[in-house]
RNA sequence: CGCGGGGUGGAGCAGCCUGGUAGCUCGUCGGGCUCAUAACCCGAAGGUCGCGGGUUCAAAUCCCGCCCCCGCUACCA
């Protein structure tokens, strides 16, 4: 059984999840319940980024403490992927004790390792105190800070703990050019290699003002202990949530997969293992940066985002619906865009029209034609065809080549089409007039009911609520998740007693 | 400036790497079926594949130039 430890970016506690975190979560998702059902042993881990100034600055402004504001943004984000069937097995917190352990004993290691890889610095810059941050040139119109027009910018210097990135350069070069699929999509890996090849920077771990961190081991020269910079702290998330640094953590460690967006391949593709090499702790094996949405055109984030919540979208048409949507809609390997009426139109045709009402016929046809009792049926077209797509389906699917959900679930929706094809071609409501065609319909009720069967372990990572309940009215045995594809070319269904329910997806 | 993505019938996309009948979904029009969530099946209309040039027997597909749209540009999470 090979073990699959999948991760997806933590995401940052200063607001309520939306609909750009869910596509990633969803996303990950898919690809962890499709390993357990290849028969992986899958850890899936998720998280929380929690401290930074940031945070600090929101608890402020709503009059509360940094842990109590991101103890309940917390739980908003656990509910809501609960509520999505987000079947991660952990969630890590960067305040978690533990973490903040990990990752102490991580930069000690770094510094263990190769001392001179930490050095002091000193950085200077604008610094804006309506926002207690150093602004970046982009960031300061007319000489202000762009959101406090108001406040003058000061110059000032601090001392940093800076990290030798520079140094890294070539082991990064060699990295991608020795595991091409390190990074995937190809575009996002040449991306990287255009970065590489303009040179690397070092980059300041450290930041004198930043109090809700953690603090950094390393005393200043000057005696002072500064707060880690977040992404120093947020990468190693997915190491510490192995147990690092304690014994046994190599049991889970290196992960097989970090799925990020698109904006954050450089910290996972450069800084990140850069951190790990520095402190001789092996690599993950592969990230996987997804694409963006859009909605209606817009940019997603901040003004669109907050014009609908993610519960308005789950709430539309069910969980599931809104996870098959984001997965067929939005292409995993780039960017896509969402709307009301693609979500309606896809739920409607796709999921209502095309497979619950195949369900809905072939159940009703097995119940009037065989009181409900699956017949046992010679193999036909249909099962031909559908095992013929499964190669395909894989192939999507199993990241050989990338992680192309939505290829993936166009094949399941295949299946499905040519379902409904054969109903109409072989036409059971007139082989049943006709008693001495009756083992002919045998082989048809019970080839599409196989079909079904198959449908619902092929759909089980896009809609995993509604395949069971698929599944339950087709009286198969367990549960949809406890299949294996294995076992899906040879699958009988000879003898499950079906039982039509109210309609999967109403409209 | 640089980098990345894109411009294909009314809408949204695939095809382009590995040149050779332009495919899919929705919509429109016509037909069929009656098992089903008025769902399903079949057929038709509709495209100078952003513009110009080149290579080739042949280009949406390769090469050059141009126009337009979107995103990124790093220690802001």
């Amino acid at each position: 059984m090979a073990r699959f430890f999948l991760t997806t970016a933590i995401d940052y506690a200063n607001g309520d999840p939306h609909l750009g975190h869910a596509l990633e979560k969803i996303g990950a998702d898919a690809v962890a319940r499709y390993r357990r059902l290849a028969g992986d042993d899958v850890h899936f881990l998720m998280g929380m980024d929690e401290h930074g100034q940031k945070v600090r600055q929101a608890a402020e402004e709503r009059g509360v403490s940094p842990q109590a504001f991101v103890d309940r943004i917390a739980a908003t984000f656990e509910e809501t992927w609960k509520r999505l069937g987000i079947s991660n097995d952990q969630f890590i917190r960067t305040t978690d004790p533990a973490h903040k352990r990990g990752v102490k004993a991580l930069i000690e290691r770094i510094h263990e390792k190769n001392p001179d890889d930490f050095y002091e610095k000193t950085y200077e810059g604008w610094y804006c105190v309506g926002c207690e941050l150093f602004k970046r040139e982009t960031e300061i119109v007319d000489g202000h800070c762009e959101l406090h027009p108001t406040r003058e910018l000061q110059w000032t210097e601090e001392r940093n703990w800076f990290f030798r990135l520079t140094r890294y350069q070539s082991f990064l070069e060699r990295l991608f050019a020795e595991r091409p699929d390190f990074l995937r999509p190809e575009a996002r890996r040449n991306e990287m290699l255009a970065l590489l090849g303009q040179g690397l920077e070092d980059i300041s771990i450290t930041r004198s003002r930043l109090t809700w961190a953690i603090p950094f081991p390393l005393k200043t020269s000057a005696g002072e202990e500064q707060g880690t910079w977040v992404w120093f702290d947020a990468l190693p998330n997915y190491l510490t949530a192995t147990g690092f640094p304690e014994k046994g953590y190599q049991d889970r460690w290196p992960a097989q997969l970090h799925i990020v967006g698109k904006d954050i391949t450089r910290l996972h593709c450069i800084v990140w293992p850069a951190m790990l090499q520095a402190a001789e702790v092996a690599l993950p094996q592969q990230v996987w940066a997804h694409g963006f949405m859009s909605f209606g055109g817009e940019r997603f984030s901040k003004s669109a985002g907050v014009a609908f919540s993610l519960g308005e979208a789950i709430d539309r048409h069910g969980p599931d619906a809104l996870r098959y949507f984001l997965l067929r809609e939005i292409p995993f390997d780039g960017d896509g865009d969402f709307s009301w009426e693609r979500f309606d139109e896809r739920y409607t045709s796709e999921l209502a029209n095309a497979w619950g009402n195949l369900a809905s016929r072939v159940i009703a046809m097995v119940e009037k034609y065989r009181d409900g009792v699956v017949p046992s049926g010679d193999r036909t077209s249909l099962d031909k065809a559908d095992v013929a797509d499964l190669v395909e389906y894989h192939a999507a699917m199993d990241g050989s080549r990338g992680y192309f959900l939505h290829e993936g679930a166009k094949r399941a929706l295949g299946s499905v089409a040519r379902g409904n094809e054969f109903v109409q071609s072989s036409q059971p409501w007139a082989l049943a007039k006709d008693p001495s065609r009756s083992s002919e319909l045998d082989d048809v009720l019970a080839s599409l009911i196989r079909g079904l069967a198959r449908q619902c372990v092929m759909l089980h990572p896009f809609v995993p609520g509604k395949v069971e309940e698929v599944w339950r009215q087709l009286g198969g045995p367990g549960r949809v998740s406890d299949q294996r594809f294995d076992g899906l070319a040879g699958l009988d269904a000879a003898g499950w007693t079906v039982r039509k329910g109210a309609p999967l997806f109403p409209k």
